[in-house]
DNA sequence: ACATTTGTTGGTCTACATTTC
DNA sequence: CGAAATGTAGACCAACAAATG
């Protein structure tokens, strides 16, 4: 029986407590769900505490518990103890290229874009892949995890940014994002832990939302993640791994140095971490630096895309994994994608192996360094450890914004960035960022135009 | 307390009480993940009923039941209700190629081969390609569903096989796994059940595990799926989807013949399931016959693989979906992949519009034709309704075998072929069936050769 | 600083479904 | 065929933990 009569209480929501059929959780769940997806219920509205509703409809408090847990899972709503559930606002945060971005009429600084134009390199290479006598061998089953000839060259390429693994560990992916699902498929479960840098890479976050893997976002200083704080979140909390960038994080472009590195890599170790190192920009870090996975050597996988280095079209990354891992990457590879296409992994071995790969990178290392001079005409680099030919650059925003707000607003001046909110997982009212992309403009005069309007965007505001 | 002593009672499996700290059930689950792992518990053991085991060590059953529960996730163990709870054998059923397949001594008819050799085509459209002066667009990261030039084009193959869709609804993914893997994780939830045939294509079972999706087999007949039956199992459980390959069903071999989809199509329907179709061979049924997918409007995804007509290496697949999937699926190839190479469609798009495919499949056609009659002087045909061009045959087993035994001894005698355990979601001992690949030993020759040598091999055991 | 609000977690009980004999 | 064995599912309670004011 209910105790009070709730008749004129104002609850956010009355479920209909005629409609509930046993087995009850699953029925509140799908009143809830059926409120939420039919706007009855609109986002970030703050549903009545479990034990009001549990009352009001005459059950028990974890009956309420689990109904809200399937509706959680499904992301329909969130919850936070003391404080209340809320109906998820329903934002994407993660960052792709639209297919309507042709004509655009604003500059862009939001998405990455790798410099592809300064690069002819592929096309030689794909016609001269075509008038080799070989073709057909590239065209099969085979090799599902690359062929020993595209392994070879995809451990030169590691080697180049000072990680050394027999080809035995070395696998040829579809890609970065590509990478990042087989090592949460193969090596992660549903409900595991993954400690991630404050801001990190919102496609990497998205992800694991998708699989149900659940980050855990560790404070840094301007160094990148601090030990301690990786210490202490693992003291209290049972976590499998942990994802860092640290040759030039995204967003916020910080290289981590090695004594940094050689600290996380103790805590690492000290907690059985599966490591996830994403070197996607290993050719704008500083060459005498070891990756981290150098230190972690039982438990890491490293990845090594070619999307920002050399091409980004052509879909192919590099992974090294420690011996461990061998069994359950390979099978993760099977069933994920069957293989990767040789004809691509060749072409990128091509690059690598005449050369035009370092030529590319050293372009792209010019260019880069041009571009970030423009940027410092308008504004300067926070501290020494932000990595100086970052492709993007990270500039602290001193007035509050809402994330829509502040891109619309931007964009209706005629500038496309990105507010840090898109690299949280979860939206605090931390110190606000903006994330902007020195490489998308067409050139430094566009960019130039760019960082103009942005300046006085931001004096005004 | 123990009601009992189990002093010199036989139990499989004796936890050390002691051991034990809350949470219990956690502590339970590890003990005996541990004592599995480490090999202390053999394969196929039967460990003590769950209320024994409470019992012995002074705890609540339920307590026991979900410490099981967290082994059973992992795969470590299963249960079956009535009989008892079972350390899993650790068999890895996919059927993929290994690399070291090269120098085999004896005839492949276990894995599927798609007559890539007679096949020069791709090799050709590639060097066309090659050739042209807008590769360039080629390689960049715009267009992560596809250009709309591909997604033309496999507009048109699609209508080939009498699938009619407009491009919005088309997408270009990274082969046929690498669909699965999509349609699983953009439209599926850890938990949801799909229905399947009850001898279903092992790679789509092994990634339904790894994702934590659950698989319920239906009977069939000659005909395929029984439409009362799949009925019968939607009205006492909540499924979510349903996998189908109507065209030739792997392994059986069977085409679903048109009054059967319908029928299929309107129980679809009735439980509003997500129907998956894999039409991979489209290319070897009758020419008229509509997809399922035809009649399941609102709730269909058409994963049109080009592997086994056209190119294995390639990897590419064509996706149809209906509206309401748009959105899921097109984050969900954002997230997976970013985007399929346009290089790769490109070459794909090619043999269709030059009418390449046209022949390759045609050719195709005929040389399965030549190897079903070879297989017919050997052994016949079981009922009408099997494809008679399948690139596989699937013949039953009249004496009862262990699946490795009988791969085992049938590799000793110099042939491969899978054991119809394979494809069974839940390994029971059902009639017996083998499956032949046709298509994959050199020539008619070395087929008739293998042939030979199963038919001698099965009269004598 | 501490009591209050609110969500989370672990353990228990009971009814039930499936398999076996 | 029905009783016994065995695993499953739903609901409830109590202790706990985090946020709030």
């Amino acid at each position: 029986m209910p105790v009070n009569s709730f008749e004129d209480y104002p609850m956010s929501w009355k479920p209909d407590k005629k409609q509930l059929v046993p087995p009850l959780y699953r029925s509140v769940a799908s009143l809830l769900e059926y409120d939420i997806l039919n706007g009855f219920l609109a986002p970030n509205t703050k549903l009545p505490p479990q034990r009001e509703l549990a009352d009001y409809l005459d059950i028990n408090l974890s009956t309420v518990t689990r109904a809200f847990k399937i509706c959680e899972v499904k992301g329909l709503i969130y919850a936070v103890t003391g404080r209340g559930t809320f109906v998820t606002p329903n934002i994407k945060n993660a960052i792709f290229m639209a297919d309507s971005d042709e004509n655009k009429n604003y500059i862009e600084m939001g998405i990455i874009k790798p410099l592809d134009s300064i690069n002819s390199f592929v096309a030689q290479a794909i016609k001269s892949i075509a008038a080799k006598d070989y073709l057909e061998n590239l065209l099969d089953y085979r090799h599902p995890l690359g062929m020993p000839y595209h392994r070879m060259a995809a451990k030169k390429w590691m080697q180049r940014f000072n990680m050394d693994v027999p080809i035995e560990n070395i696998a040829i992916t579809s890609g970065g994002q590509n990478s990042f699902s087989l090592i949460l498929m193969a090596l992660f479960h549903p409900g595991d832990k993954i400690a991630v840098d404050m801001y990190t890479y919102p496609n990497f976050i998205e992800l694991a939302k998708i699989l149900n893997i659940q980050l855990i976002p560790i404070e840094g200083d301007e160094l990148g993640m601090k030990p301690e704080r990786l210490d202490a979140v693992c003291r209290t909390n049972s976590l499998q791994g942990i994802y860092l960038s640290p040759s030039c994080n995204n967003p916020t472009a910080v290289t981590m140095n090695m004594n940094r590195r050689k600290e996380i890599a103790e805590v690492i170790n000290k907690y059985g971490l599966i490591l996830i190192e994403d070197d996607v920009y290993s050719f704008l870090a500083p060459n005498g630096y070891f990756p981290i996975s150098h230190f972690v050597p039982e438990k890491f996988v490293y990845i090594l895309s070619i999307a920002k280095s050399l091409s980004s079209g052509i879909r192919v990354a590099f992974i090294a994994y420690a011996n461990q891992f061998v069994e359950k990457i390979t099978y993760g590879i099977f069933n994920l994608n069957v293989k990767t296409s040789a004809l691509n992994a060749e072409i990128i071995t091509e690059l690598i192996n005449t050369g035009a790969a370092e030529q590319i990178i050293k372009k792209k290392r010019e260019v880069s360094q041009e571009r970030n001079r423009v940027y410092q005409k308008y504004f300067q680099f926070e501290h020494p450890s932000e990595n100086p030919i970052s492709f993007f650059r990270w500039l602290p925003l001193h007035k509050e914004w809402q994330l829509n707000q502040f891109e619309h607003v931007a964009l209706t001046r005629g500038i496309h960035v990105y507010h840090s909110h898109r690299f949280l997982v979860k939206k605090d009212e931390t110190p606000q960022f903006i994330r902007i992309s020195l490489t998308s403009p067409k050139d430094s005069d566009e960019l130039e135009k760019g960082l103009c309007i942005l300046k006085r965007f931001l004096l005004e505001s």
